[in-house]
DNA sequence: ACGACGATTTAGACTAGCCAAAATTAATAA
DNA sequence: TTATTAATTTTGGCTAGTCTAAATCGTCGT
């Protein structure tokens, strides 16, 4: 029914439009998919015309319910084979990116319960984004803040973590900082750079490109340093 | 490089021209593909000016070195897809086809090795289908027959099964009939129905196209009757 | 209030893949 | 040998998706 191209785009609409709100501009869209503003223009107005995105002229777009239901199903998808990937192919979490996105449009719903089935319907992909249910109930927002906003002493969990750059994952892997981790902030440097604790040995220094990719929480008092996977609720 | 509509092509060419051997006419692969004569005759011409195919007008086409391996690398796919899918996913050999013929196109080689691996480099797929190795060496001729071209007392071990026909896939399973099966024909009837003894007990009637989508090769001496799974060499 | 500038849309064009109708060719039957 | 016929190719045209260049809009600074 829809093409990869429009699933693509609704995908990548409903990212931007988390972020940062509607509406998402045409040019924030063709940033995203590197594709040129005529050309989101003229897909847009395809969405439009099905129903899936509403749009302003000269303003941007938002998605409809329906647009939403679509990029949640795309989502799930991504995220169920990123999990999958990494749990049952060994794949290591900066790899499973490139390959999901591959997948992502060509999965039966069969397969996608079978993974899901296999995975015991995981709640979060490898770096610790949210997938959503089967029943693509709309995600609820997320109450995490980058790294980059905290300040010395603060000690926080690591939620998530930007999974659009493979360099800054395997840098991150190496340094032992992965969902779940517990860092203590121990100084943040002009231009951004942040120096964190992990465990209660290792300190890391991190440039500031890579720690607003972190997404943190505040530490539970209890909580001892170190790598586990558990997830709080909000 | 190539797009999924030129694999796909590539693929079917290879396909008929190992059943009915070159050249591959123009409506063999319009009628395989679904497609009009005349895209298949446009996209034939695509093929040839990529050195794929060769072309003889108003003859038929056939795989050039470099198309064959394309093909080759596509079934490796499919076929891996398909094991993979069977083993690890709790697919029946009766589900797998429709699923793996959508991944085949958009799987990385990294993912090939992976599912490879984890199959410990299966040789065939559940069909009874070689599996091209990683080199995509020619694959050998196939020595089986058809159960259609036996004759009553003939003792036969099943090779492969055509995968085309979910509803016959079904109909066989149930049967008990898979490769490795041995079976002995009991009767051939006018119209090509043939009765079979699997096992040493339950005897099972098949209609000449289902008869005729399974091959096979004559029994070794020793082989008991039943489902083993492994193949002999040819 | 107005002009400049950046973002967006419109206009026009191209490719891949597909089909229907018409023309052509090869094979077969008279 | 010639005529019929079936397969194939050619012709012309369509949609989806993309781009460049040109026109237009909205905003922001003066
Ligand atoms: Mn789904
Ligand atoms: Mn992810
Ligand atoms: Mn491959
Ligand atoms: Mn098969």
């Amino acid at each position: 029914m829809l093409s990869d191209v429009m699933e693509d785009y609704l995908k990548t609409i409903y990212q931007i439009q988390a972020r940062s709100g509607p509406p998402v501009s045409t040019s924030a869209v063709a940033d995203a998919l590197e594709k040129t503003p005529p050309t989101v223009t003229s897909m847009l107005g395809n969405l439009e015309d099905r129903g899936l995105v509403t749009r302003e002229k000269y303003k941007g777009a938002e998605l409809t319910p329906e647009g939403e239901t679509v990029a949640l199903e795309i989502l799930r998808h991504h995220r169920l084979l990123e999990a999958y990937l990494a749990e049952h192919l060994d794949y290591s979490w900066s790899e499973v990116h490139d390959e999901a996105d591959a997948l992502e449009h060509h999965i039966s719903e069969e397969f996608e319960r079978r993974v899901a089935e296999a995975l015991d319907d995981p709640v979060v992909d490898p770096h610790g984004d949210p997938i959503p249910s089967a029943d693509l109930a709309p995600l609820e927002d997320d109450e995490a803040t980058p790294l980059t906003a905290h300040e010395v002493d603060d000690r926080v969990v690591v939620s998530r973590v930007s999974d659009r750059d493979r360099d800054e994952l395997e840098y991150l892997a190496d340094a032992g900082i992965t969902p779940g981790t517990t860092l203590e902030v121990v100084d943040v440097a002009p231009f951004g750079m942040v120096t964190v604790r992990t465990g209660s040995d290792a300190e890391q220094s991190l440039p500031e490109s890579v720690a607003e990719a972190i997404y943190v929480r505040p530490a539970t008092d209890a909580a001892p340093a170190g790598g586990s996977t558990e997830v709080s609720d909000a």
